[in-house]
DNA sequence: CTGAAAGCGCTAACAG
DNA sequence: CTGTTAGCGCTTTCAG
């Protein structure tokens, strides 16, 4: 494998000048450049990472925690926004390390040891919780990191600190919206149990937006865990009720499920049911979904970190000089429910 | 940040006794050792990842591509496969980088620029296929890996070479066996298109066991792109049949929650139906499915690239000295279909 | 703009 | 068993 110094000897240059050409281009005058060019590519050089890191005590990479796999359908967000991560930092040279841990006190732990060897630069947290210990513990060590969720509480949100989020409210309230603007007069909101920050919002949303009083408010909303069986279960009391809705928009892709099964056997097939993230079941099953942005989320994470372009780190934000969040609008994929099994059985 | 130095003056000894009571400690004598082992703790001294990577010229770091997200739901079972990697892996002291390609021969290039760095050791290769040019290419290399999947085809079997799968032949005979001691006697099969390895495979399993002859198997079976709509269309068609089958196996979940779904239009909800891959999908709607013991798989892979134990990557296999393959067996999860939403609707 | 010197933190050889 | 001596490949001073 060459290294610096058989390019330099095939150019004819000094060591430092490839160091050079690599990275600072515009120092060094046009032909020798390209000299040196020429001798990289026709030996097949590739400097080499860890003496690079080792010198400069940067790594270009990048740490995400990898969840263990929850059951429920809506986990599947996270994934793609892994999948997302990975195709943006490649096209910046940034790597990407992904890890496990137990709980949030293991992912401090873990992240500690990979900065500690230079392993990784900066991390992405995800899925930021009410009282989010990790937040102001990474702050404190000095850690670069953006977190894709806002912060939930006022202590976190105290702390100074760099992320991305999703609006989940607009999104549901612009869904509201359209359903009404299509004709629906209640539209229900199945939700998650009160206390979950992105399940409140959500359902702020539905609440600006549902155009009926408290009472029926209160009448047409159901807040249950997630899951198909609750959803559908949720689904068919709003159905049962003297007056149904008309419309029902849902905190999660696996509650619209249940809600739609439960359309269809109280035979209202075409109930419009809209979920949220838009994750591969819905595009199967042709439910309507909320989805979030994931491409932007991940660009503006990279931009927080790293700035517009390049590889460097920024630490950690201190004063208010720039912003230092972003708050992205999810966009409404509609799909026509029904098309599925109904009209696929031959003669019906 | 402490380097060895630091940890050497403070226990009194050289700084090579300090890097020996991390590498080989059994070459040290216990009072050194202990005395070495506190002087690192009370520093919360950490050997730095790159300077070691740099001298040593490897990584402890196993590298993965990882796919764009495909539409469907199948595609969650790599997913969950990363997952396990990352645990397993991160037990055994490894890291896991994942990477991005838009195709197999951006995948090799993107190896080679990893591994050049020495910023990865060893590759894990997903969904192998067909004429698989990775494979041939790696070996040539002399890239340390392990594929996920087996070869596909007699030029790639030919490249004696690492792999690891699940053998979808018997997962899916030992679910038709099953099917058919609880009763069933015309199980019918919706599988993919010939020509698809791992379809073909779990076909056959269904061939050898669904104890019908020729031509009754082939009224019994249907084979259609993935997806849910078709799923259901294949599925209908069967229960139109004047010998409609008795229960029916899926090459996926995707496949079976659209034959679930037809089941329960033409009003046969208790029909069973298998899946493939156990996708949270199955688990959220009540889905039998045959799972693959990711587990196992990951646990044999890390065993066929490190050995048992240990975190030094063996070379690519030359000889036929051990064995470099394994294949293990999936498992049937069972289900009972329609405990969902025509129970949870009040007053049926 | 180009070249020479120094050292990032670590471990593999050796000599004691 | 312990200490000394050399680099791994790269970049960052600092002179020419």
């Amino acid at each position: 494998m060459p290294t610096v110094d058989d390019v330099a000897q095939a150019a004819g240059v000094s060591r430092q000048t490839v160091s050079n050409v690599l990275n600072s281009p515009e120092i060094v005058r046009e032909a020798t450049r390209q000299r040196v060019l020429e001798a990289i590519s026709s030996l097949g050089y590739r400097p080499h990472a860890s003496a690079r890191r080792l010198r400069t005590r940067k790594s270009a990479t990048i740490g995400v925690r990898i969840d263990p796999w929850r059951d429920g359908i809506s986990g599947a967000v996270l994934d793609r926004f892994l999948h997302k991560l990975t195709e943006h930092a490649d096209a910046r040279g940034l790597r990407v390390m992904v890890f496990s841990a137990a709980d949030p006190d293991d992912e401090l732990a873990r992240i500690r040891r990979l900065r500690e060897g230079s392993d990784v630069d900066a991390f992405v947290l995800t899925a930021t919780t009410h009282g989010d210990e990790r937040i102001r513990a990474l702050t404190e060590q000095g850690v670069p990191f953006v977190a894709f969720g806002r912060p939930w509480d006022p202590e976190t949100s105290a702390v100074r600190h760099r992320w991305v989020d999703v609006d989940g409210r607009a999104g549901v309230a612009g869904a509201v919206r359209h359903l009404r603007e299509q004709g629906a007069r209640r539209v229900g909101w199945i939700g998650w149990p009160h206390g979950s920050g992105t399940g409140d919002e959500r359902r702020a949303g539905w609440e600006a937006a549902c155009g009926v009083d408290a009472d029926a408010r209160a009448a047409l909303a159901r807040h249950v865990e997630d899951g198909v069986t609750e959803g559908s279960r949720a689904a068919a009391e709003l159905l049962a009720l003297p007056e149904p809705p008309d419309a029902i928009v849902c905190a999660s892709d696996s509650l619209a499920l249940g809600a739609m099964i439960a359309a269809r056997t109280a035979g209202r097939p075409a109930l419009p049911v809209v979920g949220f993230d838009d994750t591969p079941v819905a595009a199967a099953v042709g439910l309507s979904s909320i989805e979030q942005p994931l491409d932007d989320v991940v660009a503006a994470a990279l931009d927080l970190l790293f700035g517009p372009a390049g590889d460097d780190v920024r630490p950690n934000p201190s004063s208010d000089e720039e912003p230092t969040d972003r708050l992205l609008a999810p966009r409404l994929v509609e799909r026509r429910p029904g098309h599925l099994a109904l009209d696929a059985i031959p003669g019906t």
